[in-house]
Parts: structure tokens; C-alpha cells; sequence
DNA sequence: GCCTAACCGAGACGGTACGTCGTGTCTTAAT
DNA sequence: ATTAAGACACGACGTACCGTCTCGGTTAGGC
């Protein structure tokens, strides 16, 4: 019963040349082979450890996003929805960020066991650290009582998804405060 | 300038072929060789007239689909909304449309091009009709005048693609239903 | 029914290769991938008309030998079985032609199918030949009509694949005559 | 300078399992990674202790024969070569004792260093008891006293390797007497 | 009877080749 | 000119073994 000996060397090498390969050629032209080339591993130790190149970028994601932003609660629920939200704004406004993000979208979308993973483990708890802020908000009078949260916290992401999916539109600043401000509408008593 | 002498019969066999695949393997493994095994065609006959199988993927939803559903103005804007909400709601509901959906999204992830042309050809048709329905809205003072429209569209279809896209809860009406409430209290004066 | 329309260019570069490769690198060190690319040609198409390295060695070795050597027939045996051993025991000593069969030799011992061809259109024409020339030698009292004709024909041979295999002494000229005379003492009246 | 701590257990497993795999699998197809497993070994040993999957099996096969079977001297030439011969041809007619020799002479024919270790280990001390008795018989008047004695050993040998490799006929008993009667007629005074 | 080296099993590792699959281009013969 | 058919060069797939390399865990001498 020996814990499996793994080789902490070769992962990083390969989680580091899977990101800059992905940047490099985008997704579909993203290829296990040429990672363990970059990665100076052999193919069979990528597919030891890994159900193919979504898992890879998976964890090679998780790897680097900070633990748990945790939501600030200054008391003031508009100002700190247009933290998270902007935040949110940026990092699909970023290139580096939404190349991993578009990666993943893409191999969720086809994979059922990833993608159960990635919603779980990445997204869930975001969206419940916004949903714990609006029930405080709801404690505090600033949110109405009867709204329905997850509706609510999907009312304040799905139309950066939207925008970032169909490329319908620039993800700035402005726009997450905007949105922001129609969505407190929405909520507030 | 001769027209193409386009094979109609091979078309149809092609686009009918790719559609029943796409729901039997699911796109990745959809690949253009089988299309034109099962379409009894040459694959160069595929080659000749398409980019790719997502350019194979999307003529068959465009043919399929009809033309170009008008929404409806029966006066009552909450009314209208829920009926185009709801229908998008069950379109994404359904196995058989959400495949073909899930194959274009994942191809206009990776190909800037395609994501232009669904986007400019399927989608903005659409949602520009959902504007000018909340435009006439706000003459009849249903909808406040200060809202962005572009924002308010993305108000109700952005919760309705993430919901789809992370898999993270049921699409039923009634989930239409409190979507459209939600996003009308924003948008009431 | 179209003849399988298959690319003589491909197939020659494909051969050439082997042979080439062969004297190299060796016989267990050959590699279809070797060939493939030393061919200019894809791996696939060494697969779709070969079985594998082997066969595409056999068909070399029968594509640069001469289609079926005659041999002599002076009246003489004794003169006509030494022109025959001493071409056999050459072609065992010249490394060239040695090297692909050791090869062919390796891939018979492990493949029976292979083995058959290469016995039956390779060896038993030849061996058949030298059989004749020994039944025409009986017919002129050159030969013993007891003897047993297969046996007589292992017997000028198999010497020469037994020192050739076991490395067991060298293939000469003199080699061939001394193995001639020794076989006519067994067989001469 | 302490004997090397072999573990005499694990040795005889290797060579145990190397000898099953063989009939099973069949020399191309046996692998040391095989071998390691059946016989509960680490791949390492094996490497330690022998160059290769060759190396294993040939030292299965000198374990596995009695020292040296010296020929016996009746006095009666022809029948003390029947007795070789015969057992000879029985060695290669049974398939269990074939298929080691097969697998050793695959490996012969690209492994220069084993060629030469089983022709002088195992092959010449046997050709050589068949020479001293040939000469024994020259004394006796049995056989003439111009012969190339290692010539007449490969005139004995060599048909049965001949139809062996070849797979060229039967390797039957009143084959090995024929044989044997052939050869004497070449060698008898 | 202990200590410490060598040896052991297990199996991860960087590689190489396997034989297969799909790509997009091409050639051929037949409408 | 377009088509069905399918060969072609190419490149990646995921797997199998290679021979080397740690890992602990025995195990057998020499003290």
C-alpha cells in the first residue's frame, strides 16, 4: 500500500508547457503529444495521470487561481456585487484567462464527467460565496426577500457569458457596473 | 459565370447524415468521413462546398430552422416576452436541439469566422427582434425609457445560456416564467 | 470493380527504402516508421499493402531477383551442381545479400503464412530445378536411381544453411566444390 | 570480493516463466515485462542478471539439457550416427524443444556475442563428439581417410536444419535413416 | 545476534514504435 | 464539370515495452 509516487517535477513541467502551448496554437490544435515534447515527458506519463488534454488544462487552471476569493461584505451590497462582478468582467475580458476558460468550455462541452467537475469544484462555490452575499443582503433589507438567489446570481453572470459567447459586445468596466445596476433593480425592495 | 451545377440530392443526404451522427457520437467524434460514408457522397463533394463539418453543422441548422420567427405583439409585453422566452427555454431543453446547439458552440469557440457568421445570421436576427418588442414596450411605457435594450436582451437570455452551458439547474417554463418576472421588474418604470 | 489503383512510385521508394534501411540498421532495428519516411510516404500506406516489415522485405528480395534462374544442363552433373552450389554458397557469403535473408529468415521463424510464401515461390522452384537436373542425371547414368531425390537436394543445401546460420566456418569456392564432390559420392552409381 | 547475493528462487522463476511465455506467446511476442510478471519479479532483476529476453532463454535451455550427451562408441559406424541422428531430428520435430530453438536462432541472427556463445557452448561440443566418432570410424576402417570430417558433420546436420527452417517435409525417424544411409554411402571406403 | 550492504518487488519515468484513424488533397472512371 | 470512390502524405492518437531510475522492505553475511 504505497502512496503513488509521483513525479512533482514532471507535472508542473507538464501543467506549465500545457498553458503556453494553449496560448501558442489555441485548443483544437492543442495536442497531448506536443505537450509532453515541450514538457520533456513522456506521452504515458500524461495519459498516467490524466483522462486526455481537457483534464490537463483542468488542472493546470485550478492550479493556478488563487484557493477561494472569498467575497468581501462591506455592508453595501450594490458596491460589492460591482467588485465580483467586475472582476468577473475582467478576467473574461483577459486573453490569457479566456483561452483556458474558452478550453475548458469547449472539452465541458462534450465531456459530461468533466464538466460535472469543473461546475463542482470551480463554479459552484463562486457562486454560492454570491449567494451567501445576497442572503446577508436580503438580513440587511438591501435585496427583497421573495427573489429566488440562484436566478438572481444568474442573472448577474449569464449575460457576461452571453456577451462572451456570442462576442456580441466589449466586456468593460462600465459594462459590469451597468449590468450590476439593472440587476440591483431587479432585487432591491 | 455559370451557377454551380450543385448536387441538390447529395446536399440534403449530407446535411440529413450529419445530423442524425451528430446526436448518435456527439461532435467530436463526428468526423467528415463518416458524414460522407453515411450520406452515401465522396468526401470531396463535402470538401467542395463546405469549410468543415462545423460549416456542415450549422447549414443544417439554418435549414431546419424556420426562417425567421417574428415576434409576437399581442400589447401585453410580459406576455410576449414569456412566450419567446419560453420557447427558447424548451429549445434548449430538448436533446435533439441542444446537440446540434452544443456542436456550434463548440466550433465558433475555436473559429473567429464561423462565430461571426452564427452570430450575425442566427442569433442578432433574433435578439434584434427581442428589442424592437421591448422598444415598442417603452412607447407604451411598459419598459422604463433609460434602460439599455442590448443589456436587457442579454437580462434574459444570458441566465437562460448559463444555466444551459454549466449544466446547473432545470430549463422548464416555470423557470422561463420567473426569468421573464425577474428581468420585467428591472425594466418596469 | 476498379483494379485497386496503387501508386508504383510509392511502391518502389518503399522497397528501395527497406533494402536500404535494412543494410544500416538491421533487421530487428528496421521499422516501418523508418521506412515511411525514408520513402517520402505515409505509414498508412506501407500498412495497406503489406502486413508489416516482413512482407514488405519479401517482396524487395522478389522484386531484385531474376525471375527464375534455369539452371544449366552441359551433361555434365557433377559441373552443372557445382555452378549451382557455388552462386548458393556466393549469395550466403555476400554480405549484401545476406543481410535480407537473415531478415526474411527471422520473420518466417515467427510467422508461419510468411514462411509458405517464401518457401513455396522463393526456395522449392529453385530446389526443384537442381531436382530435375538430378533425375536427367539418372537418366544418363550420372546419378543412382535408388536415391531419393528431395534428400539429394537437402543434401548439397542444407550444409550451406547450416554453416551460414551457425556461422560455423567460411562460405568459399572451395567450400562448394568439396561439398559437390562429397554429394556425388553419395549419389553416383 | 563476496559472491554475487543472487536469489537462486527468483532466478529459477525468470527462466520457468521465460520457457511458458515462449510456447504461449512466441518469441517476437514475449517480453521481459511478461516474463517479470509471471515470475513475480521485478523487471530490474531480470536486467541485472541477463542482457535480454535472448540471454533468458538460452540460459533456460542449457539448464534445462542434460551436460552433454557423449555419442556412444558400438563399433558399428552407421549405427551410432542413427542413434545422433535420430535423436536429432526428434529434438526438432517436438514442438515444445523447436520452439526454444527457434526463439535462440531468431535471436542468433541479430546478436552477434549470443550467436557465438551458443555455437561454441552448445552446438560445437556436440559436432565435435559426432567428428571424433567420425574419425573413430576412419580408424575402423568405417570411413575413408580423405574426408573433410567438419564437412561430413555439416552432411548430417545440415538436411535436418535445411527441412526444419524451411518447414520443406516431415522430420520423421526413417527420415533420419535415410539420412544417415546417404551420408555413408559419401563416406564408406 | 546486529548491522549494513546488496538485492529484491514494484512500478514511475523518458523514450520509441506500434498500428489505426481522420485530415484535406489528389487521381480515376462514370455520368 | 461534378460526382462516388478511395489512394495518398501527414500527423496525432492511445498503447505497449524498452531499459533506467527511485522507492521501501527483506535478507544474508561479517562482525
Amino acid at each position: 500500500m504505497t502512496a503513488p509516487r509521483r513525479n512533482e517535477r514532471s507535472r508542473r513541467a507538464i501543467l506549465t508547457a500545457a498553458l503556453e502551448l494553449l496560448t501558442e496554437t489555441g485548443y483544437p490544435d492543442l495536442t497531448v503529444e506536443a505537450i509532453a515534447a515541450r514538457a520533456g515527458v513522456g506521452k504515458q506519463t500524461i495519459y498516467r495521470w490524466w483522462r486526455g488534454k481537457g483534464a490537463v488544462i483542468l488542472e493546470a487552471m485550478v492550479d493556478s487561481v488563487p484557493p477561494n476569493a472569498v467575497l468581501p461584505d462591506t455592508g453595501d451590497l450594490r458596491a460589492d456585487l460591482r467588485t465580483v462582478i467586475r472582476a468577473t468582467v475582467a478576467e473574461f475580458a483577459d486573453p490569457r484567462l479566456s483561452a483556458t476558460t474558452r478550453a475548458i468550455t469547449i472539452e465541458t462541452l462534450s465531456d459530461e464527467a468533466l464538466a460535472e467537475q469543473v461546475r463542482d469544484q470551480l463554479l459552484r462555490p463562486q457562486l454560492a460565496a454570491v449567494k451567501d452575499r445576497l442572503r446577508a443582503g436580503q438580513a440587511t433589507g438591501q435585496a427583497r426577500d421573495g427573489i429566488d438567489l440562484d436566478l438572481t446570481v444568474e442573472l448577474l453572470f449569464g449575460p457576461i457569458y452571453h456577451r462572451w459567447l456570442l462576442r456580441n459586445g466589449p466586456l468593460t468596466e462600465g459594462y459590469a457596473d451597468e449590468l450590476v445596476d439593472l440587476a440591483m433593480t431587479a432585487i432591491t425592495p
